[in-house]
DNA sequence: GATGAATGAGTATTCATTCAT
DNA sequence: AATGAATGAATACTCATTCAT
């Protein structure tokens, strides 16, 4: 099926992007990585910058998928963001090397088409944003610039896991996931 | 004199990457720029990787510096994080492009020597968490992972940037740097 | 298949080193002349050194060969100096561009690894070396340092190649055979 | 003086080039080694080109003079033979920089006038030649093509000079002076 | 669909040479 | 004459992409 040696080839991308970064990766070590043919990887992808756009989506996917979920439930603001916290940091530990990629990889290529990076990018930001936009409202939540707030928390979670990523403390994930919520939930 | 050069140098590299971004960055484009030759770029840095690496050690050595000198000075954690924080905004505004490259150029090629890229990220969450650890043991915030916390931030205010950045939208930066302080007053 | 297309970069450097000289000629004009692109070279080598390299592999390895063979015979060191002479011109004879390049190209980078080269170019002065050593202490040859004698033969052969080629007269390689192992029997 | 300083480039890349060779060798390191700056060195010569044909031009000239005072006395050619080569010798273990470099550069430029070199590695061949040639008509020497064994013999003196360099043997050099006279008496 | 050899546009870097001081 | 920073043409090598098998 095409689905799978797509995913196979996501799969082996992920790992050598996360070890190489983007820039310094070579479609052929992905397709050796992958157990196939460098031209195989063409049948699949448009070209090596559509490889990272599909990883980012596919991980995007997952979060925003998940928020919107949340976003129609009846939960307090509190509620949403403690398992949207959990959710996020449940997937790193799932797949370190992506998160490291969805962490470091910030440099797109002009020619071509990352709009969809970019809109990703945007998306849970915007999420969350309205989130605590109408739990100002409700008055769950101190008069405060959601925008703000929400960019504040995106890269929070960001920095978290690079910090960890970088000191390759793993045990620090762990852990941060509570201090993560302790933190928002006393900052908002 | 070689330390105007280099600057000039450095300035005229950090408006090309911040537009296009490191790789896509050509030398002809930083020596077009700078209205020099690209052999004088060599003249003043080994390789286009080293200008990269010293846009970033001027610039955080700022950081560095300033944070080392509030560390020293008798004041409470709640007002040395607001200078802390008022310093960075104002040196982004002063620089976009600078905190462009900052915010975005995290991938660092294996090969060149990204050490001292490396240290530098690194520096100011230790520096930030080294006076977390202090104020917890005077009781000045409550119980909480201090290396947590000082990752949280650093990425939150990336986060904050990026947003403002992305978007465009720089009336947000005026604005996010009181929001800021008051969510970080909170939150620890 | 890998073999041909290689030989087929080898003959077509060969011609364009022995015209232009190593360091003056562009790996392009190689490419050029095999009727391949650029990129094809650096599948079949590492480097334009290695070209060079192993041009020398090919031909010194027929004369290290033939030297081999013809120490195991039973002849005398006059059968064997004949044969080698005549084994060498022949060569020489069907390829001038090789002959040109042998006997012109002796700077060898530092950098690169030209050890091979190195080696070969020790290796036929070592055989005849052995060769002349044997007939010594069979009372063949008089009295003599075979070092500096084998060293002597190997420059010889070069210089006659070197005027024929300098000179452009190619009718001197005819009688030039006769001549040298002439002087080399009454000269050992 | 012109003279002292155009000398002390001359050693100084002497050395340099010995070390390198002249494809290897950057005019700033025979600047370097000389003590002078670059641009002195354009004071002396139009080019780095220049550098080596002037290498080739003193040293050839010495040989030429002595051959040319030799040719012109009343000496048997085994007498003048014998004291070209101890002169050559003698020059060689005075200057084994130079010698290397006459032993090894053979590539030259085209674009550049190498003529001037041309002629040299040229001259000392002729010379030789017409001494032979003479030799020849007088009866001292047996029938021979004296362009082939000039030609020879100059190769001869040059794959003596380049085993000795290239083993680092230089005790070889003591004793080959000896043994090639012998040898070319006997061969001619 | 899969392959991987061939492609060639693209680019960082070098270094001989110049020339203002 | 001496300097050495500035120059920019020149070039080896890379690597994403293609396409014949």
């Amino acid at each position: 099926m095409i689905t799978d040696k797509k995913e196979l080839i996501r799969e082996a991308a992920v790992k050598v992007i996360a070890r190489e970064g983007f820039y310094n990766t070579k479609t052929s070590k992905i397709a050796e990585e992958a157990g196939v043919a460098v031209g195989t990887i063409y049948n699949y992808f448009q070209s090596k910058d559509e490889i990272l756009e599909y990883i980012f989506e596919v991980e995007f996917e997952k979060r925003i998928n998940y928020l919107k979920k949340l976003d129609r439930k009846d939960l307090s603001i509190y509620e949403k963001l403690t398992m949207f916290i959990e959710k996020h940091f449940q997937e790193i530990k799932n797949n370190l090397d992506t998160a490291q990629i969805l962490v470091r990889e910030k440099e797109f290529p002009k020619t071509s088409d990352f709009s969809s990076i970019l809109s990703y990018l945007n998306e849970i930001p915007s999420l969350l944003e309205s989130m605590l936009e109408e739990a100002k409202e409700k008055g769950e939540i101190r008069e405060q610039n959601p925008t703000i707030t929400a960019g504040l928390i995106f890269g929070a979670l960001q920095g978290v896991v690079e910090k960890s990523l970088r000191t390759n403390n793993l045990e620090l994930l762990d852990s941060a996931e509570e201090e993560v919520i302790n933190f928002f939930k006393k900052g908002i």
